[in-house]
DNA sequence: CTCGACAGAGAACAATGTTCACGTACGAGA
DNA sequence: TCTCGTACGTGAACATTGTTCTCTGTCGAG
């Protein structure tokens, strides 16, 4: 009885989902600008024209995607910034959670060029669910680099100095939109942080690095704790000891490989 | 008589280039994933088939614009190092040269989605010409670094000691590939460079940074030239006096407008 | 002057997103 | 229990894409 109307919408609800999911297939496997709608309703047992029920159009399918993706990246986040908050090291922490970031990267590489790829379709607006999902992923990334200005481990007045006028309002007005109290000069910090950290993931899942270069591991630790420093990290950073896996859950797991099944962007 | 079998061919290569230059006509207007073969076709007046004659494929095409578009990249950065050879301060020659490659990215934002966007076709490969030209655009980055660590401007011993010995040996192969007599320390710190350049670029010209940033001018100086401390620059930088645009030849142009005539990847 | 290579036309095939008109089965209200 | 509307799904169709044939001119070299 607690099902008068759901009945119905509980199987749409299901219908919905094994689209997405059997989208997310093919993505996996053809890579990315092969989520056809005929391909996901033959994969299905559909009719093309039957998907439609469902979604208004290829275009919304892929929207949805990007924002159940947004959201697995922002729940991945979350975790790792729950595990390691006992963690005393503000620098530990930090390398935890861009592990994670690339991590998720990692696991999800199609999203990944979905996500940061070219704006292709609707360009900014993309669902407003997309945006919120994605401002709840660097939501984390700033409540990281906050508590290291709060606890005194980041000194950003250096960056305060360099801040243009015009530049630092701007940045006091997405505080505010955003509602984080932190500084202007602090959330300056979180755009190189994540400028730096997106660059790398981007130049790596895109195959852009040379050939040569393979040990991305150390590569990325490196640049990400160096990224740290240049923003104003304040105690001396003891790069192997930090770079030491055991001391950091959630990022110890098995060697990653690309595969693609997995709990997947659960909601 | 300069022209014995030259004559039929001079006409092949008028019609490739005017193929390339409407085929980058379709790119500018309607964005990537429209540089459709029966669109070019049909501005051109001729049909689909014919284009065949010219191009084994669509995806063919694509990479050798893509080629073009390094090229010209690569020039760009040629003729920016060029222009600030006799300029003292490393720092503003780095600076012309980070902004010499915003500008072109600026000029060229569908080009540059194709060169850094996700691989989407032939992966690694892509027309040895493609990595070829690629390369001699890095090879300015690399020059420039280069410099400044042979002058004593940049001191890399802190990223040579933190160096894991897998990453420190494929860094030095990659030296040896490239041919540039550099240390590995020089190259990571390279590395780290084109890597916050490339991430503050790509977050915005993929439309992913907040709505409420719009100064990014600044932003972007800022970030190379912390960048540029944080691999080592010695020299104390006086943020306003470099960032003037006076004294930096072929970064004051007028400001930037998205149009996309001009010359073009002209070889 | 003749022949061959090349440029281009035009039809065709497969595949895509999208729409429309048509059935059909399920659940809610009588 | 019966009926009816709504949502689901089908099948055919259209426009568009890349790609491949076969055929026909036309230009240049011998």
């Amino acid at each position: 009885m607690n099902t008068p109307a759901p009945r119905r919408e509980r199987l749409r609800a299901a219908t919905i989902e094994e689209i997405k999911e059997t989208a997310r297939a093919q993505l996996a496997e053809h890579g990315l600008s092969s989520i056809s709608l005929r391909g996901v309703a033959r994969a299905m047992g559909l009719t093309p024209s039957a998907l439609y029920r469902y979604f208004d159009s290829h275009d919304e399918l892929v929207r949805e995607l990007c924002a159940d993706a947004f959201s697995s990246l922002a729940d991945e986040l979350e975790a790792s910034e729950a595990l390691t908050a006992h963690e005393p090291s503000g620098a530990r922490r930090w390398l935890a959670l861009a592990r994670a970031y690339r991590h998720w990267a990692l696991r999800h590489q199609v999203e990944y060029t979905l996500l940061f790829g070219p704006r292709t379709l609707d360009v900014d607006v993309k669902s407003a669910r997309c945006g919120a999902e994605m401002r709840r992923a660097l939501a984390v990334l700033f409540r990281c680099m906050a508590d290291q200005v709060a606890c005194g481990c980041v000194d950003t007045s250096h960056l305060e100095a360099q801040l243009q006028p015009e530049l630092r309002e701007e940045l006091v007005a997405w505080g505010q939109a955003e509602g984080v109290p932190i500084s202007p000069a602090a959330l300056a910090a979180c755009l190189s942080v994540w400028t730096s950290l997106h660059g790398a993931l981007s130049l790596e899942l895109f195959g852009h690095f040379p050939p040569q270069i393979t040990d991305f591991d150390d590569l990325y630790d490196m640049q990400m704790l160096n990224v740290l420093v240049r923003i104003g990290y304040q105690p001396s950073i003891d790069i192997a000891a930090v770079m030491a896996p055991t001391a950091l859950p959630g990022t110890d797991q098995p060697p990653i490989t690309p595969e693609h099944e997995g709990p997947a962007p659960a909601a």
